[in-house]
DNA sequence: CGGTCTCTTGACGGAGTTCAAAGCTAGTGG
DNA sequence: CCACTAGCTTTGAACTCCGTCAAGAGACCG
């Protein structure tokens, strides 16, 4: 039984000892390496992964071959290419450990099966992605109102322990500029 | 009871025609007309909207005084500022008729009251958000992937019916740029 | 130590903005 | 039903942010 997990479940749905260990016996924990795929393009994605240690994320490459990072999970995050996992079509992502982490890999089965047989998880997911669609947002509404600049310095201010932890060539790729230009706005701030 | 709702609840869950319209109850309809707004800046949204007839879209003023559009919807769809409403925290954007609609307006207390009430609701909304978030997910890769005319064809091909219904300015102010540069895009395409 | 990743620097070019002004369209009131 | 006006769209010139390319300097790992 995984405490990370149940910790974070009881944030959200008031849900008995007994039925947590049930609600645990869905998952499977699952050990990745640094530069691991637990999702690789051109897949289907089958799982959506809660991270219990450690640091992911999910990217695409981009028709000139250019890696484009979306999105970051530390954790207590969830991770997964939603659109895939629900509607079983391959994917375009790529979903990798930036450190050698820990998930709970829910199969599509098992969290159908999870929703149907324990009500209170349906909550528990109406939550989860409320929020998630809430935090999606406001990074749409940063992209409208931010130069690249404003951009960087937001996520600094915001992010402070992704930018010890996450190389600066994976920034610029999550924040959608060239690692050039991160090095030029990073020489202006010193100054 | 609201035709095109119930229609839309069946196509995500099974519910009998008795509990359809007592979950119609927990709706007020609402009639906007062309440029009236449902939520201010400043405001705390303290609805979510089902829209049933006609074309709103959601925006936000930045710094320099310009409205930038982060989304339409159309019949069928979903709109709120999700974090402002399940936060109470004031809200950063308004809510505006693009066209004259008819919304059904579900209040912050009636939301709760009706997923208490019908279980079923959970698993509803539950799925709106998973859509929903899958949807933002494509919008922010479209960001990364594409140029700004990319973005505009883009646009174009799969939404053609917004070509029709929204002014031009509103499609370049949704798709983050000038409706000067628009202009020249569309100068370019013809020729 | 040696080699491969990562970060920095600088010159140049191009996509997209800003500003200003003129043409067009559609709604409104008389 | 027409005329007027405010708002929408187009054009063009100057400018700027940021990407591309190329090359060098560190840093980390075997």
């Amino acid at each position: 039984m995984n405490e990370q997990l149940t910790k974070h479940i009881s944030k959200f749905v008031a849900v008995g000892d007994d039925e947590l260990v049930e609600i645990n016996r869905f998952f499977k924990v699952v050990n990745v390496k640094k530069k691991a795929n637990l999702l690789v393009a051109g897949d289907t994605c089958n799982q959506t992964f809660f991270v219990s240690k450690g640091l992911l994320r999910k990217f695409f490459i981009s028709d000139k071959g250019v890696e484009n990072t979306t999105e970051f999970a530390l954790e207590n995050w969830w991770i997964t290419d939603v659109l895939s996992f629900t509607n079983r079509h391959s994917s375009e992502f790529y979903i990798q450990a930036v450190e050698n982490a820990e998930v709970l890999s829910l199969s599509r089965e098992n969290y159908q099966r999870l929703l149907h047989q324990h009500p209170a998880m349906e909550k528990y997911f109406r939550c989860i992605f409320e929020k998630a669609y809430g935090a999606a947002q406001m990074r749409i509404k940063y992209q409208y109102d931010f130069s690249r600049e404003e951009l960087y310095h937001h996520f600094r201010l915001r992010h402070p322990e992704f930018l010890q932890r996450v190389p600066q060539y994976l920034i610029a790729s999550y924040l959608g500029f060239t690692p050039e230009y991160l090095s030029e706005i990073r020489r202006k701030s010193l100054s």
